[in-house]
RNA sequence: AGUCGUUUAGCUCAGUUGGUUAGAGCAUCUCCCUUACAAGGAGAGGGUCUGGGGUUCGAAUCCCUAAACGACUACCA
């Protein structure tokens, strides 16, 4: 075998082997590997981006669904990990404008359908990419049911959706004030808006009364050149300053319009100068305002966000400026005129285009709504009843709270890289037909139809991912089997946008919320806690961990990292630390494979199979087993992977191996065995050197897969206490050793009186205590000459067990006395407290009689501990 | 502003329903190339469990309060 285990050839070879026989295919593998067990477990992969290069937060994903589901698949489930990729609308739209923009190509010039073909080119580019990148990850998914969003009968089950939801009404089209980004000119649903703080500007503003321009009110405002489409001022009804403006006209500067000084209670007299210019047309709570009063709608903004032609009077020259001129323009002209009171710093929060990277306009518009309080509450009761969960649980409620508060969904966008929206238009009579079927002839004047050039939010066909992956609306067969799914394994990030959604439409058109389980995993930070970003120049690309240390070593390390409720702080040196692991688990089995390893349990002597390590060894497997499957049960990621790298590491590498090479021949089954779990424990984890080593140690054919093999249920037990006891007394004659300086080469001489018990346990394991404590045990009272002792609890309650080497062994004095001083004043400090405690009426009558027992129990051991130690200590001192 | 979360060893974090002298990994220090592994082995040091109150025989754990950090939500023009 080679000296360590290498990534670059092994980790390839399985893959390939892996997909060639189709082990993640849940009909080739549950025919492989047939279990009593008639259930499932289904989990859709979230689809990245199909143009997208793997990063953290996919490594993560990937990672803990991949294991999740190798450990259902390994317990005997019938496994659907089903991949695919996701169209990404606006993402891709705007890369493909880029890239024919570098070819000097404005996309618009190609018209839509030769645009789409520009997408389609550049799709087929990259879609292999992501997928190879999945791949090298070691992921097994089922590659033959692989999804695009894109896909034809996605989109027949997009416009399914679609129609269905219309012709019940949940779906209508409506001219509402809705986010708009001028630079990608489309809409942008509430989600996609991302608010930054920003030190902006408020400019108090007079707005001559018109009766008497001498007099006016000022009015506070963020954003001045909307001052064009104003129609009100609004004051909060009781405000004593402004009572007698209520009802009076004002003169708006630059356009002459006569506008009212309302009232309304929505305005904060505190805030600015309790005067709130309203511009209905411009700004969402202005919207509302004008709502409740009537008040004209008037836009002042191109698409592009620059000043319409055709405003009034002085207004119709600002005219094509943009957004930001138009504001020093109408600021510097204000001044001028004297009706620009002050500019104050005041820090606000912008909504941004998370594309486009610009200030996002409220703009009034025609749009393609959803409702979608229904469809919540619907969920919502599910939720409630426990048809499915939260973990961690703490997004339960956050979750609650928007469901409960949940607006209309703007489905359209205007774009043209996505689901076109399967409506028609009619030409001449403005009727509209929304039908899965094209339409090209108006059912009520028969005049042609155009079909409606808007496409859908990305997230639409996405909401409908876990079921129209399994060919939904058809009633497939996949569809009855694997619907619907186990867990939902994604980022908190897009609880929103996707998880609700599909809980709604899933809910809405198959009756049942699609998963059980809704698992969010942590956000990966760098070292330092900060989010990784090419800007910041600390990304840790997975493409190169994995290259450089493996797969295996990433998918460690982020189940090692993966904890509940905490981001997770990812560094190359933890990374390190796990391929350290496998490089261990590889050099613990070149170990157990230099003997003959096609022996099992079977082969084990009687003898042995009484034999106090053999016991503990397979013991704290079962244990370990146990605590795996409870542990993933619960998505307790960390836990599970703790267990196994503690089990392997400390139980069986540092004990049972060392234990072994006393009786190497002997123990070869017990070996072969514990190994064997040891790798079914392992595979889920690190899939690739499991595999391998599985097929090293067995001499397996290529047919055969560790990856199907029945995972160890464990079982629940207590660690063997006489293996616990033993391995106290190695601990202390080692730490004995050490402290005193006692070259390993010498073995010292150990003098031991025993009850005939504590006899019969050491002497049964004399071998390998005296081989790891390098001592020699001498069962007899020590001679009168000055020895150092180490004293150690019995398995019979209360008792001390005092271990004496003598003094001409060590080298020490001094350091000796140290050592025994430092024991004493831990001892003394804890028996004080035992005393306290003890003497305590309240802690004696209140407290479990149990509880009092094992601390009166602790109390006589530690007081003859002391004893010992203090009678060897003025022996010691003496010489 | 509100809601939620976090605060435990130098660092990153565990710590289930209150009950052994609060644990692990990494880092540090000491010794050791003992034929699976120096990417290793054997030891050691290191903690007023963020501060302050309370409940209890007993609190890292439950309650109140303060602070720091973080996330989410919101129409403060």
């Amino acid at each position: 075998m080679d000296k360590a285990y290498s990534p670059e050839i092994h980790d390839q070879k399985w893959q390939k082997l892996w997909d060639d026989k189709q082990i993640a295919n849940p009909d080739v593998s549950h025919a492989l590997h047939p279990s009593p067990l008639n259930e499932k477990f289904v989990l859709m992969m979230p689809p990245p981006n199909v143009t997208g290069v793997l990063h953290q937060g996919h490594a993560l994903m990937l990672t803990l669904e991949d294991t999740l589901t190798r450990w259902e698949r390994m317990r005997g489930k019938k496994a659907l990990y089903l991949p695919g990729t996701d169209h990404a609308s606006i993402a891709v739209q705007m890369q493909v404008v880029k890239h024919l923009a570098s070819k000097k190509i404005e996309y618009k010039s190609l018209g839509r359908e030769g645009f789409l073909k520009e997408c389609w080119k550049w799709i087929e580019e990259y879609r292999e990419r992501i997928f190879s990148q999945i791949r090298a990850l070691g992921v097994s998914c089922d590659w033959s049911r692989v999804k695009f969003t894109m896909d034809e009968d996605l989109n027949r089950a997009v416009n399914h959706a679609f129609v269905q939801l219309y012709k019940k009404g949940s779906i209508y089209r409506a001219q509402k004030l809705v986010n708009w980004c001028p630079k990608s000119l489309t809409v942008l649903s509430d989600l996609e808006v991302i608010f930054e703080e920003r030190e902006g500007s408020i400019w108090h503003i007079r707005y001559p009364l018109k009766d008497d321009p001498s007099q006016g009110i000022i009015v506070a405002t963020t954003r001045p050149e909307t001052m064009l489409g104003d129609t009100a001022v609004a004051v909060h009804p009781d405000d004593e300053r402004y009572k007698k403006l209520i009802g009076k006209k004002l003169l708006l500067p630059f356009t002459n319009r006569e506008i009212p000084v309302l009232a309304d209670s929505f305005v904060d007299q505190s805030f600015g100068s309790g005067a709130v210019k309203i511009t209905p047309a411009h700004d969402f709570a202005d919207f509302d305002v004008g709502q409740r009063h009537g008040l004209a709608l008037i836009n002042i903004f191109t698409p592009d966000a620059k000043i319409v032609a055709g405003l009034p009077a002085e207004a119709a020259s600002f005219a094509g400026l943009d957004r930001f001129e138009a504001r020093k323009k109408i600021t510097a002209l204000l001044e001028d005129r004297g009706l620009l009171v002050k500019e104050e710093k005041h820090k606000n929060r912008v909504g941004m285009s998370e594309r486009g990277n610009v200030p996002v306009e409220p703009y009034l518009s025609y749009q393609w709504f959803c409702k979608m309080d229904g469809m919540a509450k619907a969920v919502v009761e599910d939720l409630q009843k426990e048809e499915f969960r939260f973990v961690p649980h703490e997004f339960h409620n956050q979750f609650m709270r928007w469901m409960e508060n949940i607006r209309d969904w703007c489905v359209s966008r205007q774009l043209w890289w996505g689901h076109a929206i399967p409506a028609y238009h009619c030409e001449k009579c403005a009727h509209v037909e929304v039908s899965e079927e094209v339409v090209s002839k108006c059912p009520k004047c028969s005049s042609s139809m155009t079909r409606d050039t808007d496409v859908l939010d990305t997230w639409f066909s996405s909401a409908l991912w876990p079921f129209s992956t399994l060919g939904w609306p058809e009633k497939t067969q996949d569809m009855k089997e694997f619907y619907p799914t186990q867990v939902l394994e994604t980022g908190f990030d897009i609880l929103f946008f996707w998880v609700a959604r599909m809980l709604m439409m899933g809910k809405e058109f198959t009756g049942v919320v699609p998963f059980k389980n809704v698992y969010m995993h942590p956000l990966v930070r760098d070292e330092d806690g900060q989010k990784m970003s090419k800007t910041k120049g600390n990304v840790i690309d997975p493409l190169e961990i994995i290259q450089s240390v493996g797969a295996d070593s990433l998918r460690m390390t982020l189940n090692a990292l993966c904890v509940q409720g905490r981001d997770l702080r990812l560094s190359v040196e933890r990374i390190e630390g796990y391929r350290n692991f496998i490089n261990k688990i590889w050099n613990a089995s070149k170990f157990v494979m230099m003997e003959n390893s096609q022996v099992s349990l079977k082969d084990l002597s009687s003898e042995m199979k009484e034999d106090l390590p053999t016991q503990w060894i397979l013991g704290q497997l079962e244990r370990c087993a146990y605590q795996v499957n409870r542990s993933w049960e619960e998505f307790r990621m960390q836990e599970a992977s703790e267990a196994i790298y503690h089990f392997f590491w400390n139980d069986f590498c540092d004990w049972f191996l060392e234990i072994s090479k006393t009786k190497r021949k002997e123990y070869q089954p017990v070996l072969v065995h514990v190994l064997t779990e040891s790798l079914k424990l392992l595979h889920p984890l690190c899939p690739h050197v499991s595999e391998e080593l599985w097929h090293e140690l067995g001499s397996k054919g290529t047919d055969e897969f560790l990856a199907l093999q029945k995972f160890p249920e464990g079982k629940n037990l207590d660690e063997i206490s006489g293996f616990l006891f033993l391995k106290d007394w190695i601990g202390a004659l080692r730490t004995l050793r050490n402290e005193s300086r006692v070259p390993l080469s010498k073995v010292i001489p150990v003098y031991v009186e025993l009850t005939s018990a504590e006899e019969k346990l050491l002497k049964q394991n004399l071998p390998w205590v005296e081989s790891l404590s390098k001592a020699k045990f001498v069962f007899a009272q020590a001679s009168e000459a000055p020895h150092s002792i180490v004293t150690l609890s019995s398995f019979e309650k209360g008792r001390t067990i005092t271990l004496k080497v003598p003094m001409s062994e060590l080298v020490n004095t001094e350091e000796e006395i140290q050592r025994i001083q430092k024991d004493l004043s831990n001892l003394n400090q804890y028996v004080s407290g035992l005393k306290s405690k003890l003497s305590n009426d309240s802690f004696v009558s209140r407290a479990p009689a149990k509880v009092v027992e094992t601390e009166k129990a602790k109390l006589l051991e530690v007081e003859e501990k002391i004893k010992k130690l203090d009678e060897n200590l003025k022996q010691l001192e003496s010489l």
